[in-house]
DNA sequence: CTGAAAGCGCTTACAG
DNA sequence: CTGAAAGCGCTTACAG
């Protein structure tokens, strides 16, 4: 195997001198495609394994209009909490990938302009692309589908003809709201942000859908949305402290921010306020008391994403919505 | 440009059928090599911008040699501190590729199992490497260094003869040991994790060289490393309390142990005991402290790294050890 | 300045 | 079962 440097890169004519046979019979020794004897079959394989031949990858692309390449479409993360998301969905992304023979193109791609995954595609350097944050109305999404790349999103769309792989945020929800119902907990607000992501739109139904469940009115003046900095969360978290028996925080982010201003405020949790989170991350382990929240397996996302993606590359059917499961997590903060 | 989908892609062939001239040309007045009449190359270029031609990019490393691509290898990230790092770190080379038309194939590689960097070069995938994680000693970069690939480490390697890119943890280190002495703070204790890394070793070297540079002896019995767990974190820090005036930890990770543990014991911050950070993230800002710290730009690391990779790759000669500047971050953990 | 031709290293009908 | 040939879509000496 000691083949020093890249000078003494052999190609598939050399194998074929080397043993006395076509390039044909080697390519077709290597691919197992087309008919050939046994014999010469071993013959090939076992002198490739002895002298270490690797395929020219972009000789490969241009004969089978294959790239062996997907793209995994990152959006530009400014909030620490939002990295191990993406962190970890990227890494299940790979694994999978790389199980499948397959490798992954990291781009960055945010707002609405599609010139770098146009690129990618019309340049024929992928065979399909991951989405890995979605929006309410997905410019990237409907790009994609118009082109008709192969594509699958994590995270939810609003477009049936999508096919999409994401955690059950929306039952989740409902179920921890519903859990919390079961606890005796009445008066349950909710603190989220900007609903342009799909995921926090999720959860939000679900917190609603938790309230219809148990055939309870949802109460309007608890509820805050759109919260996008921390004086608004702060903002937020001082009214609610006399009309609210508990807080349940969109993602950690927010979760954050609650913990840090009823500490601040003086407001004992789960004594005088109980709180919980729609994400769990191990951020929240960062504090004096553990969080209620729901968990789900991102890594697990990822490789089914991309499983997904690479089955629809290769033209099996695929669903089209893959919905993951989910783990309520209680904690002390609800107790 | 509303070309639907992929069916209309174009070649290189049908331009030129279009324009009258040859294939040969439209291939000069695209990469603006060799010898071309401007009339000519304008109604080129008029054309293909209008009509959007896109050159297959297999087609052009086939022929060229030269993928535009790199590849990023990230190691297996357990602990939540070290993403973002790396996801900055990532961020940073990503940017710099887009910018000069590379792509970044990212892969996740640990340990010594240099199979997955070998399929990517010996096929040819990419044109050079960027290593993001170094060790003491460091397997793959010395294979890398064998097979005569262009590659460049984010982090300090043991070999003169490799191309690096790293903050200036040594200095950097040794600077801040300087400012708490000249503060009056006489008992600098040092906690620190495993030495494999090249960067723990380095922010220790800072660390001595600061006793040294003052002209102090080093006391081995504050200065504890390879603590790779919570548990010795915590032994670490009882016993430091009756010892040390302050207690400088190598990173985020030993840092938050360490303000956990200090609080848990009711010990006062700084107070009693002082804190600082050899690495800032936003993780430190959890706390109802602020706390001293290094600060450094990880995503100009990874710039810095893939510019310097991109002119190795194009031949030029790079610098072969850079290292890129830090903050002195004074805050309320050393008042 | 421009074109015809060969070549990059594979794959895959087409014959045999 | 195996080989010769054409083709994938570019680039680039080589002529002119």
């Amino acid at each position: 195997m000691g083949n020093g440097n890249l000078d003494k890169i052999m190609t598939i004519h050399d194998v074929a001198r080397e043993l006395g046979v076509s390039a044909s019979t080697v390519s077709r020794a290597i691919s197992g495609k087309g008919r050939i004897g046994s014999a010469t079959r071993d013959r090939v394989l076992q002198y490739i394994d002895e002298h270490g031949f690797y395929p020219n990858a972009s000789a490969q692309s241009l004969a089978q209009s294959r790239t062996n390449n997907i793209a995994v479409v990152l959006p530009e993360v400014k909030a620490l909490v939002d990295m191990p998301f993406f962190h970890t969905c990227m890494y299940g992304i790979e694994e999978m990938a790389q199980a499948n023979d397959y490798d992954i193109l990291v781009v960055i791609a945010d707002g609405r302009d599609t010139k770098p995954l146009e690129r990618l595609i019309l340049n024929r350097k992928v065979d399909g692309m991951i989405l890995t944050r979605t929006y309410e109305d997905d410019f990237f999404a409907h790009f994609l589908k118009e082109k008709q790349i192969p594509f699958v999103t994590v995270g939810t769309v609003n477009d049936k003809g999508i096919t999409q792989v994401d955690n059950d945020n929306i039952g989740a929800c409902k179920e921890l709201v519903t859990v919390l119902f079961s606890k005796g907990i009445e008066r349950i607000a909710y603190l989220g942000g900007g609903m342009e992501q799909t995921v926090n739109r999720c959860r939000y139904e679900g917190y609603l859908a938790g309230f219809k469940k148990s055939g309870r009115a949802v109460r309007s003046d608890i509820i805050y949305t759109n919260l996008n900095n921390r004086a608004m969360v702060e903002k937020a978290v001082d009214e609610l402290k006399e009309k609210a028996d508990c807080i349940l925080c969109q993602d950690d982010y927010i979760c954050n921010e609650v913990i840090r201003q009823l500490a601040r405020e003086g407001v004992q949790v789960p004594g005088q306020m109980k709180v919980a989170s729609c994400h769990y991350s191990r951020v929240l382990e960062n504090y004096p008391i553990t969080i209620t929240s729901l968990k789900f397996d991102i890594m697990d996302l990822g490789r089914r994403a991309c499983k997904i993606l690479l089955d629809s590359i290769s033209g099996k059917d695929v669903p089209i919505r893959t919905l993951l499961d989910y783990e309520v997590i209680l904690k002390e903060s609800t107790k």
